[in-house]
RNA sequence: GGGAGAGUUCCCGAGCGGCCAAAGGGGGCAGACUGUAAAUCUGUUGUCUACGACUUCAGUGGUUCGAAUCCACUCUCUCCCA
């Protein structure tokens, strides 16, 4: 089976301009493809995960990754799937980010010599002259096409500034620079950014009468057809410090039922063999799935040595034994004690497990706190400086633990 | 440039000058039930020194005993015409 094919199986793929040739250049080991990454914060999220993974799988069977840090981009601000602009970042912002991604893709692929590189749009857009460039691609675009593009006809009801409109030019104008320079023959995206693709193989073949190839990446979303990666409206980090190791398991740990198979094959290595035996798993067995699906992902993107603790911490948590060093923990300030002593509520907000002091109060009263076991109703309730020397366990709900200490 | 309309809490979206911290839905959080799942039911969802107090309805200023509601100007957006 060639790349393409286990590509196909795992369900990566959402659309290509040409099958056929597509598959025989990755098959071959052929493709040198980009794959754009708007650089808006300072790590990437889970929903950049599936497109490392898939650079990471190209990458094996041969074939060479351009990692595109859209530095230029950014400073547009794609419209696709938004309804607000984006802030614009400033040089320095945009250089910090850069930097951020490129260690966090150093684990799932490999820079360096004839291996993937790593190339910022900000290098070749931000000297673009406004009039040469409208004479160099300006006559290749039609804008009635462009107007009918999916992700433009979303925004015509909401309004589509001129700034944004500009972003699929600007995308086309990097898939035609690197292949022009690069040698580049191939880009890469989640299925939104389709048209924004298609804008750069039509510019390609306009200016240099050569075919280049796109292809999407299925988007991983959730059985409501939401996107994953995120929780209550917050993306899950790949950078520990953003989201910690456990809290990156516990999120795929608690996938639905309906997500976990689909998650596993896209998302792990797992051989297909093994994951269409697990196809058959149902019920209760799934949470073992789901085990699996956690420990692989955070494996991937922490280490085994993280991997190992979030499981051991997370097994022990919910079966009741075991090791329950690694769950997320807050040390007090003794200047956060009055008398030497503090409230639950305080508690709770220093902890981060509530974001006011009224969210703190209402889940003390509609009981969903539990202190070392014991359930605290009283929002009057405090504990002293020896209670806390020892460290004291505070269950949130039914699945966030977290250790205070002193 | 001319004309019409809109801006409300996390989102969508009601809102008569006082009974508005503001209906309803979505989402979130918690409780019950469970398998760290889903579905369902219940509670809750501005802040606080919490049976009370304080700050919110694009911004600024005004009218009024009293404004999310009325007036003026400003900003932003949508639609129609150019």
């Amino acid at each position: 089976m060639g790349i393409y094919e286990e590509l196909v199986a795992r369900g990566l793929i959402a659309q290509v301009t040409n099958e056929e040739e597509i598959r025989n250049m990755i098959n071959a080991g052929k493709a040198k493809f980009y794959i754009g990454f708007d650089c808006t914060a300072d790590s990437l999220t889970a929903g950049h995960f599936m497109a490392l993974t898939l650079m990471k799988r190209l990458q094996q069977a041969g074939n060479q990754p351009v990692a595109l840090i859209g530095g230029g981009t950014t400073m547009i601000g794609d419209p696709s799937g938004r309804t607000d602009m984006r802030k614009m970042l400033t040089k320095e912002d945009i250089d910090h980010n850069a930097e951020c991604f490129k260690r966090q893709m150093e684990r799932f692929i490999e820079f360096g010599e004839g291996k993937a590189i790593m190339v910022n749009n900000a290098d070749w857009l931000l000297n673009l002259n406004y009039v040469e460039l409208l004479r160099e691609v300006g006559p290749c675009f039609s804008v009635n096409n462009m107007l009918r593009a999916e992700c433009y006809k979303q925004r015509m009801e909401k309004g589509l500034s001129f700034l944004e409109f500009n972003y699929m030019i600007m995308q086309s104008y990097d898939f035609y620079y690197l292949f022009k320079n690069y040698g580049c023959n191939m880009q890469f995206g989640g299925d939104d950014q389709w048209s924004n693709m298609l804008g750069g193989t039509e510019l390609i073949r306009k200016k240099l009468g050569k075919d280049a190839h796109a292809m999407t990446i299925t988007l991983l979303t959730d059985s409501q057809g939401k996107k994953m990666g995120k929780t209550a409206g917050n993306a899950v980090w790949l950078d520990a410090n953003k989201t910690s190791p456990y809290d990156f398991y516990q999120y795929w740990r608690n996938v639905e039922d309906s997500d976990v198979m689909k998650c596993i094959r896209m998302l792990t290595f797992l051989p297909l063999e093994q994951i269409d035996e697990m196809d058959k798993w149902e019920g209760a067995q799934l949470n073992e799935a789901k085990e699996i699906l956690a420990y692989e992902l955070t494996n991937m993107v922490h280490g085994k040595e993280e991997a190992d603790k979030a499981q051991a911490t997370a097994r022990a948590l919910f079966s009741g034994a075991g090791d329950m060093e690694n769950m997320p923990s807050t040390k007090l300030d003794p200047a956060d004690l009055t008398d030497g002593r503090i409230g639950i509520l305080t508690l709770l907000v220093k902890a981060g497990l509530a974001p006011s002091n009224g969210e703190a109060r209402r889940l003390v009263q509609q009981g969903g706190i539990s202190v070392d076991d014991v359930k605290i109703t009283n929002p009057q309730t405090s504990y002293d400086s020896a209670a806390l020397g020892n460290g004291i366990v505070v269950k949130k709900g039914k699945k966030v633990f977290h250790k205070i200490t002193l």
